[in-house]
DNA sequence: AAATAAATTTAGGCATGACTAAATTATACA
DNA sequence: TGTATAATTTAGTCATGCCTAAATTTATTT
C-alpha cells in the first residue's frame, strides 16, 4: 500500500500536470508545501514504482497506474466533501481540511456507500468534478469570472477550495455552484464586478473574481 | 498532536487497566500486536508528555491527562462503529476495521455531528458503551453468557467486537445487543449451549459463548 | 561562448516507530 | 537461599519522510 504522503505527491503532480504538461520539481514542492530536495527524493520512490516517469532536471508526469491512483484519491476527496456537506451539514469552508486527511483512510466500500447515498453525483460542494469509480471525469468548460463583460449572464461553475476564508466570503453572497447571476457594471481601469444575484446586487473585487469560475455565458441580446 | 501509534497505546493501556490495574509491557505488546521492546519505547514516551506512570519492572498506568486521551478515542471509535453502521449500512462485522483507522482523523466537529445525528447515543453496535463528549462512561455489568443455566432468560449486552469472522457468526444468530433469549439446555462436560430466540433454536459453541456477554438474566421461577 | 542566475540533486541529519539480539531484573521453586 | 525461567529493558538497526546546506546541472543573458 502507498503511504499518504505519496498518494499526496500523486495527487498533486495530477492537478499541476492538468495544467501544463510536465510538472518540475520546483512547483510540485511549493505546491506540497515542502522542499524541492524532499520532492526529488519522494519523485525517485514513485519512479521505482513506477507510477510516474522522470528524469532529472525534466520534470515528472504521471504513468497510467500513477494516474489511476492519483484519480482514486481525488474521488475519495471530493465524494468526501460533498458526504460531509450533504449528510452532516459541516460547512462548505471546513469540508476540505477534512476530507485532506480522511481520503487516505476509507475504503473502497465506504467510498461505493458514500457514492450510493448522495445519488452517484458527478461534482463536490465546490463544483469540482468527481471521477466515476473508473477514474473517468467530467470536464467542463468554464471561464474565471474575470472574463466577463457588461450584461453578460452566467451561471457559476466552480470555485476554488481551498483558502476556507475566501469560501466563506463567497458563500456570504451566496455565489454556490449552480447559482446564476448577471454582470452589472464592470468597474474600470481593473476594478470590482457588481452583479446581481436573484435581485440581489453585490460587489465582488477582482481577488475574489480570479477564484470563481462560470459557465453558459450569455450576452443580452442572446436572451 | 499525538501520533496515531500513541494513540492507540493510549486507548490499549486503557482497556487492559479496566480488567486488572496496571498493565505489563507484554501485555500490552501482545495486544497491539508488537515486540514487548517496541512497547517499553513508546512507553517511556508516553511518560515523558505525562500521559502514563510508569516504572520499569513495575507496569504501566494512564495519569488523568492520559485516560482523557484514551476515552476520547475510543469515543471516536464507536461513535464511528455506529455511524458506519446506521448512517451507510456498513456490516457490523466491518465497522471495526474502518473505524480503527478513522478513529484518528475525524475532527471535533465531526465527531459532534455524527453525536447529534445518531441521537447522542450510549452503545456502538456491538454493545460496547461510547464514552460522553465529558468522557463519561456508563458500566453495564453483564457476565460472559457461559455463565447461564437451564432455563435462565436474558438479554444480549455486548459482544467482542475485533474478530469480524465470529461477528458474521453471532449476527447469523440474530444474537444482536438487545436480542432477548432463553437456555434450553448447557450440554454437560463443557457442552455447547441450546438456547431460544423468539421462538427459534439455535446451538451456540462454548468458544462461542465466550465472546457474548448478557445481563437482565432471570430465572424460570422469577418470571 | 562565458558568466550569471535559477532549478535541481546530492549528502548528511533528525524524528518516528518498528525490529532483533543481548543484557538485566523479577519471580518461582527447589 | 540460591538458581532456573520468564519478563523486561537496553543497544543497535532499519525504513519513512521530512529538513538544510552544498554541489551540480540547466537556462538565461550579455
Ligand atoms: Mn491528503
Ligand atoms: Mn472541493
Ligand atoms: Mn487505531
Ligand atoms: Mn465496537
Amino acid at each position: 500500500m502507498l503511504t499518504h504522503a505519496a498518494e499526496d505527491y500523486l495527487k498533486s503532480i495530477y492537478k499541476l500536470q492538468e495544467k501544463g504538461g510536465k510538472v518540475s520539481t520546483g512547483i510540485l514542492a511549493e505546491f506540497l508545501d515542502v522542499k524541492p530536495a524532499s520532492a526529488t527524493g519522494m519523485i525517485k520512490k514513485l519512479k521505482t514504482m513506477k507510477l510516474v516517469r522522470y528524469e532529472r532536471y525534466r520534470g515528472v508526469t504521471l504513468t497510467a497506474a500513477g494516474k489511476a491512483v492519483a484519480l482514486e484519491i481525488i474521488r475519495h476527496h471530493r465524494l468526501l466533501e460533498l458526504y460531509l456537506f450533504k449528510a452532516l451539514g459541516v460547512p462548505w469552508d471546513g469540508v476540505h481540511e477534512e476530507a485532506e486527511k480522511l481520503e487516505h483512510v476509507i475504503s473502497e466500500d465506504v467510498e461505493a456507500r458514500m457514492d450510493e447515498y448522495l445519488g452517484y453525483p458527478t461534482a463536490d460542494p465546490h463544483g469540482a468534478p468527481i471521477p466515476d469509480k473508473n477514474g473517468v471525469v467530467i470536464q467542463t468548460d468554464s471561464v474565471p469570472m474575470t472574463e466577463l463583460k457588461d450584461g453578460q449572464s452566467c451561471v457559476v461553475a466552480e470555485v476554488s477550495d481551498s483558502d476556507s476564508a475566501l469560501l466563506r466570503h463567497i458563500g456570504s453572497f451566496n455565489l454556490y455552484p449552480g447559482t446564476a447571476f448577471r454582470v452589472v457594471e464592470v468597474a474600470p481601469f481593473e476594478g470590482p464586478f457588481t452583479i446581481d444575484i436573484a435581485g440581489q446586487e453585490a460587489v465582488i473585487g477582482r481577488e475574489v473574481a480570479k477564484h470563481i469560475f462560470v459557465e453558459q455565458v450569455q450576452d443580452p441580446d442572446n436572451v
